[in-house]
DNA sequence: CCACCGTCGGTGACCAAGTCACACGGCGTC
DNA sequence: GACGCCGTGTGACTTGGTCACCGACGGTGG
């Protein structure tokens, strides 16, 4: 069947997958669904197979010894999540946990399968190395922020990318940004001294957009 | 010819390579000679090529906007610095360069070789992948202490790291931890207090290394 | 309805790190 | 021998991270 139903749709790098690919993949990949909270992997026990989300989101974090976090990036709709496979084929333990944020549907392609169709399929292989490639430049310049930038601008920034009012706790922000609650908190009670947000519990309402937007593009 | 100036000799993980692919390789690849200080790739101009070190070793680095740098790794004898590559495959720019360091000899691949080869070869796909993943675990741990850790411990660790009588600027120290120029001197001044080392112009000595092992060892 | 409790946010004190400015000294060159 | 560069040392200040602790809100269960 390659109906509305096909769950391959989702993948338009995928389309031109051959007939006797998109079969194999059809037949050996296993729909899963899982629930919010649940954690597809961490640093101890990394997962066997080859992940495509369908829909939802699913969190790639880091966390230190310190239990402060950060944020990686997130796998979702259309999207696939190399990076836990190539620790797998790295045979190294990346420091990373995936937390389902929303109620998530997804495939999961068998190691042996993923080996033969990035063997055989060109198409298959190409949408594996893009991905590869646009996640690992994403977590560099994440990283690189956290390492040589300035709170405040990063902070502002996030709020700006986030539609309407933010709602997310103070320590949710802080892991976000690889930087610590109580520096978060300080920085958002000084946006509102200054009349740039109004703060309230696990929201953080935008007044000044256009301030804010300033605060985003400044330098460091 | 398969003699001992063959330079596939230097990639033992491509010992497995059949007689085909090996010959394909030979003929294809471009043997070259690259002095030190000269920059292989940088931020505007990726490199268009798979780039294999046969001598030699490339440092390569980020660089904030504010001149803080931080050395991610270094593509050293039988290693292969995919990482461009996959960021051409990505079609992403990484905000990284590449130095040599000392004179290297090396073997280019040209894409379409390249992309041939991860079609047909397996041996030669896994290489690329786990090299790939490789660099990548050890990417995120660099920044991960970066982001995470404090510079002291980290200081240590990379004194008792080098071999000998460790020649580099506080600069270069600096650059290889991702932290500020001063703070190094700062921390190597407290060292020097504490009997651990002994400095000189582009040199520090180690006095006490087991004191220092003792420091590298501490928590965060 | 109210007491209890867990989570979230606010804050002060302190330490670590990053930035800025500048001074000093060795070493090579002209 | 004077000049100038480079590497280093340092003080003053800002920003960020940690610790300790408080108070306020919101839900739960008597």
């Amino acid at each position: 069947m390659n109906g509305p139903g096909d769950w391959l749709s989702f993948f338009p790098e995928l389309a031109g997958l051959s007939g006797d690919h998109r079969t194999r993949l059809r037949e050996r990949a296993h729909r899963v669904e899982v629930p919010a909270g649940a954690i597809v992997f961490s640093p101890g026990a990394p997962c066997g197979a080859y992940l495509l989300v369908l829909e939802g989101s699913v969190r790639v974090q880091m966390i230190a010894d310190t239990g402060r976090q950060i944020v990686l990036y997130r796998v979702r709709r259309g999207e696939s999540c190399v990076l836990t496979t190539a620790a797998l084929l790295g045979e190294e333990a990346y420091a990373a946990e995936g937390v389902v944020e929303t109620p998530t549907s997804a495939v999961t392609v068998p190691r042996p399968v993923f080996d033969e169709l990035v063997a055989v399929s060109d198409v298959f292989r190409r949408f594996v190395f893009t991905g590869y490639g646009r996640r690992v430049a994403e977590i560099l310049a994440t990283m690189q922020a956290a390492v040589f930038h300035r709170v405040e601008p990063r902070l502002a920034r996030l709020l700006c990318a986030t539609p309407a009012p933010v709602t997310a706790t103070h320590q949710e922000i802080a892991a976000e940004l690889g930087t610590a609650r109580e520096v978060v908190s300080r920085h958002l009670k000084a946006f509102e001294r200054r009349g740039l947000v109004r703060l309230g519990r696990g929201v953080v309402e935008i007044v000044d957009r256009p301030g804010l937007d300033r605060l985003a593009e400044l330098p460091a």
